[in-house]
DNA sequence: ACAACAATGTACGAAATGGTACGTTCAGTC
DNA sequence: GACTGAACGTACCATTTCGTACATTGTTGT
């Protein structure tokens, strides 16, 4: 994120060059990540996005058009990002039991990591998820995730280690709603019962519980736990 | 909450009154509920709580003194009325195994059917909570909750009908995950994973895996299936 | 009946905010 | 070195939006 980056692939070094448009808009969506992240969609101020960014006002308007488009932009690159980083896990080579706790574990502390991601997934949602369905690139990047994981459980019924029936986006489901919320509702959980879950320790127990949990569901009825 | 309402415990009837503060106030707080929750905080707009209010803007101002301090005020509500109808639920004279299974699908169904509650509540989590830290209102209504559990799960490893070990404040947390998770994320993920989510047979088939899930979570490692 | 206070309507002010017009500089091309 | 289009800066406009000043009507106690 230094002065002299380069976007996509093409590398072009840009030694003393002035005009650095690749630097300029990723640096207009870094800021304005957060600044909608924080504040929202309606809350985010543009002109503080200006102020906050090495451009100028004009310059968001010259690449972005409008404030909804840049934040349909915020929204595919953040999608982008996680989903790049979840390709990152091999779970084809692990056992089956091995895969799904694995998966569920990186799922809670990717969630935990990312709460830019969490956070603008919410303001989405408050959105009724009405720019997410305006982009074609969110809908086909997030294929990949429900075959890792149908990869996974049919191999894991097939061992005989997992029961059958279940419905792999149910399951997904259930690891993205236990994850997310960890991360989405820290706040008003945490005044409300005054128990402070965000302290490494919680987390970890939380991350155990909730891994714990799955594997409850997705193991046959007389399996003896040792959930890894 | 008709024109002829009345607020508090003293009941006067108000005929053929031309004001009528208590209704007035309750006429724009419902609004504002709405508007609110559909909007977020700052994508609200007092001018149009106004127009679909019969009263008028001054009138906010006059009993609400802020953008803010209505919005409070509106979240305060909601908690109210959620607490409110949590109460009825009458769990004591209930086998532990029931009262769980109840309590659980009580909370799943009570989500679902008040999105506005749900939504005001993410946009509380989108502004870190600052708001409910102000209500001593709602820290004091929600110690309920956890007493019930509590009473509920120890009956139950007492009967031996429970595991023991778990928390009942983790308890609650998972359970409040599945079934928020339900309606605050239901706009992505129906269009993220083509999947209709809100249709009453995918929402009860949703809330017979939730149940089984926190079922199977308590339940000791030996038990045989039989979920309620 | 009348004072005193609560409740309400109308119109307006001031600041914030999304967006643009217009001009200037940079970098590659012939 | 002139030309062209992309990249960028500055100043500004129009509208929205929160909030209020001021006037008016209703209600209650004495």
């Amino acid at each position: 994120m230094t002065a002299t980056s380069n976007a996509s692939s093409s590398s072009s070094p840009r030694r003393g060059r002035k005009n650095d448009p690749e630097s300029v808009q990723a640096d207009i969506l870094a800021v304005a990540t957060r600044e909608f992240s924080e504040k929202g969609l309606s809350g985010a101020r543009i002109d503080e996005i200006a102020e906050k960014t090495r451009a100028s006002k004009r310059m968001i308007y010259y690449y972005f058009k409008d404030k909804e488009t840049l934040y349909l932009h915020t929204l595919e690159a953040a999608y982008q990002k996680v989903r790049l980083q979840e390709t990152e896990l091999q779970l084809n080579h692990l056992a089956p039991v091995e895969a799904l706790s694995r998966l569920v574990r990186f799922t809670f502390c990717h969630h935990a990591n990312n709460p830019d991601f969490i956070r603008l997934v919410m303001i989405e949602n408050i959105h009724h998820g009405r720019y997410l369905a305006q982009s074609k690139l969110i809908q086909s990047l997030n294929a990949g995730v429900i075959d890792a994981l149908t990869n996974v459980y049919s191999r894991g019924v097939e061992a005989g280690c997992f029961r059958e029936g279940l419905d792999p986006r149910e399951l997904h489901w259930l690891i993205s709603a236990l994850s997310f919320f960890n991360v989405s509702n820290q706040h008003t959980f945490s005044r409300i019962f005054d128990w402070q879950q965000m302290t490494p320790e919680n987390q970890r127990k939380l991350e155990d519980h909730v891994t714990d949990m799955v594997m409850r569901y997705v193991l046959p009825d007389d399996t003896t736990m040792a959930i890894p």
